[in-house]
RNA sequence: GGCCCGGUGGUCAAGCGGUUAAGACACCGCCCUUUCACGGCGGUAACACGGGUUCGAUUCCCGUCCGGGUCACCA
């Protein structure tokens, strides 16, 4: 068989060679140790948890060695394609600040000198890739129906064949001959081009994982397609293509490929091209409701799997960032408790850190986690964080933060900017309800005092408190006010006393606190009353006090 | 079914032949305290199982079991 007369048959615009591509794209000029990695989605539908988790490891990868980071539109299946698939993988990494080097950035707009970064726009890579395959006899036209393969799979599953798949004695296009081929193509017959595999059943193939370790395969004995019937490659074809002419050092990627790294290992080769190293990640996995088993978080049973809904609820971006970070490397933690402030993204990710097992996502975690770190975040930044949240996700809230921003940003400045600042905002859409009674018009009065004080003692605490109430009293005046109220009632400002001798009073002054408090806020418990009152204003604390008393 | 990956408390996760088997979250108790929160102190709770190897295995080997992945002209 005349392969080059093949090569021209098959491919007769192709004019430049790998060579030329070699040229097009040399190696990157970076330090020793630079990692060059990428993270390449195809466009099916949003970003979803697993992937910006992968994105994390591939950006820090890169941004601990000082190397580059890309992404990657991997759009060589139409069918599984949706529209704006792009724009949603490209917004949900703006909106948790994940900065790829180069790579797509956009509708129709990238940056980097590797490109084009949308594999659909590499076509005439692939067949020149392809057609020096065909010229040096390593890749060859397979007519085969999808009716002849299936055909081909039922005997397999029938026999003894341990290994299913085109290969040896069943690849029954890998040895025709040119006439032959030349007959189909000429009679308009479609077809893939597949690549001539010369593994052999009995061979092992070994390669380090990164995160594994040492991994022993089978030697890959498939005639794998490299170019489907409509000459877009297939995964497995473009990896090694654009890998390659990417320049890309560390083929990070989930574990659902590990069974695929032989069939990448001979394809590299038989291209001429160095292989990459490899990691592959762990999942991540959450409980299934229904039976209550461990399994990878699905797109389309969980809709919390997507980040979008992260962003809905208000989770902080750099929450949610910091979360996976614990996930992904066990020392974060540590550094977090040394570099308090410092940008996650500068943390010393490695690889050789991960665990290889999968996790479970857990929310409560990132709770917390959230809190902290809104915790100890300015109260200015909270309320311009939350305005453009609310902008989007409640109008409501929006325009009662914004028509007064300076009592808005003093509500969320209650007990905050302190050396112990509380910690109970996780997110976004909890803050509504969280500073609810600061605004009447989402404030529904609804008391339920004491059980252990009556109703006439309710109403006289409440009296009383009115009469002295002022809000512009500084903290100590407004407590010694309300631990005057005690002993003309009944009760005894000092806990301890009341602790000793019950009997002899009708509560302590934590009861008037509670009391006034649920006449204020409807809560037993809030953060520090006297803050409250304070920007509540005397107008408003008089009212809720009268309103209290009426309701009694 | 073949091949492959994984298996330390409820969750994440240190550990890499000798440890009282870290830490974080969650949970419980106590302290602090005008409520709650914060903070402090303490507690419950784990090496999947069975065989080896070894003076000694959570750590190494084999088998079993369990979970996951993969076997497309999907990625």
């Amino acid at each position: 068989m005349n392969y080059e007369k093949l090569a021209e048959l098959l491919f007769p615009n192709i004019t430049k060679t790998t060579e030329d591509y070699e040229a097009l794209y040399p190696q990157r000029d970076l330090k020793e140790g630079a990692r060059v990695t990428r993270f390449a989605p195809s466009p099916t539908g949003y970003l979803h948890i697993g992937g910006l988790f992968g994105a994390l490891v591939d950006v820090l990868t890169a941004k601990a060695t000082d190397g580059v980071s890309y992404l990657r539109i991997e759009d060589t299946d139409k069918k599984r394609e949706i529209d704006d698939g792009v724009s949603a993988i490209i917004n949900g990494f703006d909106s948790f600040g994940i900065d790829f080097d180069e790579g797509v950035t956009g509708f129709n707009q990238e940056k980097g000198a590797y490109g084009p970064y949308t594999q659909s726009q590499r076509a005439e890579i692939y067949q020149t890739v392809a057609k020096d395959l065909v010229k040096k006899g390593l890749a060859y036209p397979c007519f085969c129906t999808a009716e002849e393969l299936s055909a081909i799979r039922e005997q397999q599953e029938k026999g003894d064949a341990l290994i299913w798949g085109y290969f040896g004695k069943w690849a029954k296009c890998r040895d025709l001959t040119f006439e032959e081929i030349e007959e189909n193509i000429k009679a308009g017959k479609p077809y893939v081009l597949r690549f001539r595999s010369d593994g052999q059943e009995d061979k092992r193939i070994f390669f380090d994982d990164i995160i594994r370790g040492k991994i022993e395969m089978p030697e890959n004995i498939i005639d794998e397609v490299l170019l489907k019937s409509d000459g877009i490659p297939t995964y497995h074809f473009a990896h090694a293509c654009d890998d390659h002419f990417m320049r890309t050092t560390h083929v990070i990627r989930g574990e659902e490929w590990i069974s695929s790294v032989p069939k990448h290992i001979a394809l590299f080769k038989a291209c001429g091209f160095r292989v990459p190293k490899y990691a592959h990640t762990p999942q991540v996995m959450k409980i299934d409701e229904e039976d209550g088993t461990k399994r990878k978080l699905s797109k389309r049973k969980d809709p919390e799997a997507a980040v979008s809904y992260f962003v809905e609820q208000g989770f902080p971006k750099e929450s949610l960032i910091e979360y996976l970070l614990t996930l992904l490397n066990s020392n974060f933690e540590d550094w977090r408790r040394a570099n308090p402030t410092a940008d996650a993204f500068s943390f010393p990710f490695n690889l050789k850190k991960m665990s290889p097992s999968g996790c479970l996502f857990d929310l409560v975690k990132l709770t917390d986690v959230s809190k902290n770190v809104i915790s100890v975040k300015k109260a200015k930044d909270i309320y311009d964080t939350l305005v453009v949240w609310a902008k989007e996700y409640d109008e409501e809230f929006y325009t009662l933060l914004t028509r007064d921003e300076e009592y808005a940003v003093n509500i969320l400045n209650i007990d905050r900017e302190v050396p112990k600042p509380r910690k109970d905002i996780a997110k976004w859409s909890e803050v509504k309800d969280y500073v609810s009674y600061f605004y009447d018009e989402i404030y529904t009065p609804d008391y339920t005092f004491p059980e252990n004080l009556q109703k006439e003692d309710v109403a006289a605490i409440l009296k009383a408190y009115s009469e002295v109430v002022d809000s512009a009293d500084d903290k100590d005046t407004w407590f010694s006010k309300i631990k005057d109220l005690c002993e003309p009632l009944g009760f005894t400002p000092n806990v301890k006393e009341y602790k000793k001798n019950p009997d002899a009073f009708k509560g302590h002054v934590g009861d008037i606190s509670t009391v006034i408090r649920i006449a204020l806020t409807s809560r037993k418990n809030t953060p520090d009353l006297h803050a409250i009152i304070a920007l509540l204003g005397n107008d408003k604390v008089k009212a809720r006090i009268n309103e209290a008393i009426a309701s009694l």
